[in-house]
DNA sequence: GTTTGTGAAGTATTTCACAGCC
DNA sequence: GGCTGTGAAATACTTCACAAAC
């Protein structure tokens, strides 16, 4: 009869995940308006770019701390330090990856994750022929070196791209040697335990539930 | 002082988004059960494999029509015909990518679009080098036969996968030969007028937002 | 017995609107 | 005059809980 309530109702009032997932996205209008030279920014200018209310930029920095003044609108270079700080990126972040296929291949590839701090330091693949192999200057380990290797170097962010049918597998290896952020590009509807936070890159998925405002055509 | 209100308040009280892009969810965990030859589903099954609560999925579900029978379940068949229906998922889709750089590349090469009835029809560059190249089967054309055809192959759906200095322009141009999907993967916060759906893929986004949990290690 | 479909209740999130400050 | 920070109000979304159906 006594249910878990306690969980929910917590005291905190934490920050809404939904408001954290949207500091990236300011932060990154902001790298680009510094870029640009702009000095000082309203919370209705940032609005416009975002295309979203200035209330909600508002709301979403207040739960943070007071970064604003009155009259003037916030320092882009200030907010930026402090939205950096807030999100854990004024340090660089090690990643493993698991996977190697055409898919893994073009993740080490990329050449957007080092400029903000992601670097791919190592990489597994179940395949022996994959295992050996260089790739983008790194060298594909053994499935059989998952635990060690991470465990050896702490690494907390891995990124999945093997066959759905080996993607939870992975990822509760992942999780058993403390890895606590999993971006999962398999297509699998994948499970974590509560501290671990997981992303799924789906671009099937995406499409298909565009396609329903495009049913008329 | 009279405001535009009007949209707002409408009468037909429209599917909100965030239950369209659950149904591509449902649909490929139907999928799999029926593979694995399960024939009845209660929402109670389902709510497990998906980690959310079964009044959601029935709830959702509801907004479209009854497709459940009470003391069973859902058969799992029927349902997932409903649902591709639903999603505009009984027919095939042409779709149209723009950048065939590396990531492009890969896009093409991805085995997981065709299955689900997304087609690559037509690739556009605007690096000349590019141009008449053979990648996947498809002739890469130039960017100056972009609106001319997309609108002759009578193409809805696009992927843009170039430059991010770039993309807001490619999404202009494609929206003005009447795109109505837009799956970007361009880092950009993209802009696009209403009658047009648009989805980012961002990795680093995503991995941004997860360091947030990380900050403590 | 089981499970759906759904109003009503409960939460969460967004937007309003304004005091306070520049 | 312009703009932030924020309680309060409004809206959106989720979950409850139960009658109806099998």
């Amino acid at each position: 009869m006594a249910r878990e309530k306690a969980e929910r109702s917590r005291v905190i009032p934490e920050v809404p995940e939904v408001v954290v997932m949207r500091l990236p996205l300011y932060l990154r209008t902001l790298v680009q308006l510094s870029q640009r030279g702009v000095e000082v920014v309203s919370s209705q200018q940032l609005g416009q770019q975002l295309q979203m209310t200035p209330a909600q930029i508002r709301k979403d920095l207040s739960y943070f701390g007071r970064f604003g003044r009155q009259g003037r609108g916030y320092s882009v270079k200030y907010l930026l330090e402090e939205l950096r700080q807030i999100l854990g990126l004024e340090r660089e972040w090690d990643v493993g990856l698991v996977g190697v296929g055409r898919l893994g291949r073009a993740i080490i590839s990329y050449a957007g994750m080092a400029p903000e701090g992601f670097h791919i330091v190592a990489a597994f693949d179940a395949d022996p022929r994959q295992v050996g192999q260089t790739v983008g200057g790194i060298t594909v380990q053994s499935m059989d070196h998952l635990q060690e290797s991470i465990k050896a170097t702490d690494t907390r962010i891995a990124i999945v791209a093997v066959p759905a049918a080996h993607a939870q597998e992975v990822i509760d290896r992942l999780v058993e040697c403390d890895v606590r952020a999993i971006l999962n590009y398999a297509p699998i509807p994948a499970l974590v335990p509560p501290p671990v936070k997981l992303r799924n890159i789906d671009p099937v998925l995406a499409l298909q539930s565009m396609t329903y405002y495009l049913r008329s055509l």
